[in-house]
DNA sequence: TTGTAAGCGTTATCAA
DNA sequence: TTGATAACGCTTACAA
């Protein structure tokens, strides 16, 4: 039951007759003790199978070299670029990661974020859920000056900074994109509008529609949590549209994609009919026939860039206050879903 | 710079005029302090913004609460079903969560296995990396007595309990069910045959073979890393085959999605000339058309069985020695992919 | 019902 | 180049 002892700093100490300040510091490598007791040390650390004890050097240094992270969801392509993105440079820096999703619930970000708190991570870097309105429950850490990155669904909080690609533009290309293939009535699929990529993407759309001197049409926006069901019920919706739209702009490639089969399952043909473009750059939009067309934008880099961004934040790095919002590029991919005019491309 | 005091028992204690003991039986709610003395630690407490300090009582106590995770990957939409189902029950018991993804590489699944031994989590839950060979990563943990409960991928260590399906019946199933649409020459692709998973979904494919008299022919095996793109180049091989296969069972969905999509691009009929099976029952099997035949099987029960086994080990709940591993239920999902028979199925 | 005090394994200051 | 020692904030005998 009990368990083996764990090997200190003292029983080297004590077995080398040395102090436990001169065991802490070769164990770190400090240049101030010499060669050759640093290397008993580390032979008898090795062999008497030592584990350095981070608990006890938390409390000491008042810091514990973790990071936390909060999503909405783990299981998208995007997501877990973007995590992957972010392991490479803490890991590389020291530091232990702290995952947690909300699966888009308010509530359940709130006890995320208070988990956090409670494990006193040094950063936190969040992308927001759909639900969340309120953001007092980042108020704590600003008030013990952790600092907060927040990327993709990021938040006006003043003090933050903020990775993200610019959601107007890609829904301005991809909106005129729809237009410049002869689509005028143009559904937008999209979440409910109180995060910025859904903000974003509303405004770049709109905008994409004034400048060609189409008509905004409030029917033509469809409100949903963008899930692969959530396309299917919107493709039911807007069969009753009359007349049909010619074109669907959707805030993501699930959601493109549910509504796209249901759809073709319905007798709509696309692009003919209805055309389509979707946003990530999802594996499946090069799954479903005809291929998504949709928006391309960097999950890896945004991870490492947010990382880098937070860790240079705790090394007092602060790159200048100016620097608090980094844009990464994007890029429309054009596929078969929303090319009505040529239908030679793949 | 510095950052704002932390507030301490010692400080509720002065202020109260009681002893730090008294505070900290009243925090963890002991019931010998007076219901009095509590409500007044309590309030005070909340007005001075104390929180608790977990890694002093980690130090203090031995051990962290703390669960480490290490799975392949994050991206599949069961891995993430599964993690919500651990995170629903070791929540609950007040634990907190590492995860780690291995990303399919034996070296970072060892680096994984020493961040959490590092951060001497107080179990560990595991589903193996396609690479990794040695398990020697996890010896460490055997040695201190920390409990390893296998998921899914699982290992043959000795004392491991596992949580998983049965791979070989559901593949026994899925490839029945193709002999049984008249198929006889089933190509079967899968991953190198080192996990279980593997091992088993092969075992099960060529005891259907066995079963039904057909002959096995080693080279309709296709091994490779069961990716979407990997199974467009299965789909190479597959054309190069004369005569050409009249079925496919892939070991995971997105392998198959990938094998169908590149083998309708060069004019090959689904289910006609060659009918799919997969596994998992990913979103993408109801995108793909035609829609992909499946084996489905409970991510989510699957994490909260294995949380739940684990938290039993560690509160010495020991739930006798025999049942050191519990199978779940899969079945098998016909889709349009696999019917050659009829064709009036959706 | 409450208090005293030792101990958990580090780091860092000061002195030698 | 090394050592002695005081924190860090908590839990828990044991005593009162």
């Amino acid at each position: 039951m009990a368990k083996p002892k764990e090997v200190t700093i003292y029983d080297l100490a004590r077995k080398l007759n040395v102090s436990i300040a001169t065991v802490s510091r070769a164990l770190k490598d400090d240049p101030v003790v010499s060669k050759k007791t640093k290397k008993k040390i580390f032979d008898l650390a090795e062999e008497m199978g030592y584990r350095y004890n981070h608990f006890a050097r938390n409390l000491r240094e008042q810091r514990t070299y973790t990071i936390g992270v909060i999503v909405p969801r783990l299981n998208s392509y995007f997501m877990s670029t973007v995590i992957a993105g972010i392991e490479s440079v803490v890991n590389n820096e020291g530091y232990t990661l702290l995952i947690s999703q909300s699966s888009e619930s308010a509530g359940k970000e709130v006890d995320s974020a208070k988990t956090m708190f409670n494990n006193r991570v040094d950063g936190l870097l969040v992308s927001l859920a759909y639900e969340t309105d309120d953001l007092a429950h980042f108020d704590q850490f600003v008030k013990k000056d952790v600092p907060i990155i927040f990327f993709d669904r990021v938040a006006d909080h003043p003090d933050g900074t903020s990775v993200l690609i610019d959601n107007r533009k890609g829904a301005y290309e991809s909106t005129s994109h729809l237009i410049a293939q002869g689509c005028k009535h143009i559904v937008h699929i999209t979440a409910p509008p109180k995060r910025n990529v859904y903000v974003d993407r509303l405004a770049g759309y709109k905008q994409a529609l004034a400048d060609h001197h189409i008509p905004f049409d409030e029917k033509y926006i469809l409100i949903n949590n963008l899930s692969q069901e959530a396309g299917a019920q919107a493709a039911a919706a807007i069969l009753q549209m009359n007349p049909l739209p010619d074109a669907v702009f959707a805030a993501n490639d699930n959601c493109a994609v549910g509504c796209m089969v249901a759809l073709k399952k319905a007798g709509i043909r696309i692009p003919q009919d209805i055309a389509f473009v979707g946003f990530n750059n999802d594996p499946v939009s090069t799954v479903v026939e005809p291929n998504l067309t949709t928006i391309n934008y960097p999950g890896y880099k945004m991870g490492e860039m947010a990382a880098a961004s937070l860790i240079n934040h705790l090394n007092g790095v602060n790159s200048i206050d100016a620097t608090n919002t980094i844009l990464l590029r994007s890029e429309l991919i054009v596929r078969a879903s929303s090319l009505k005019t040529t239908s030679d491309s793949e």
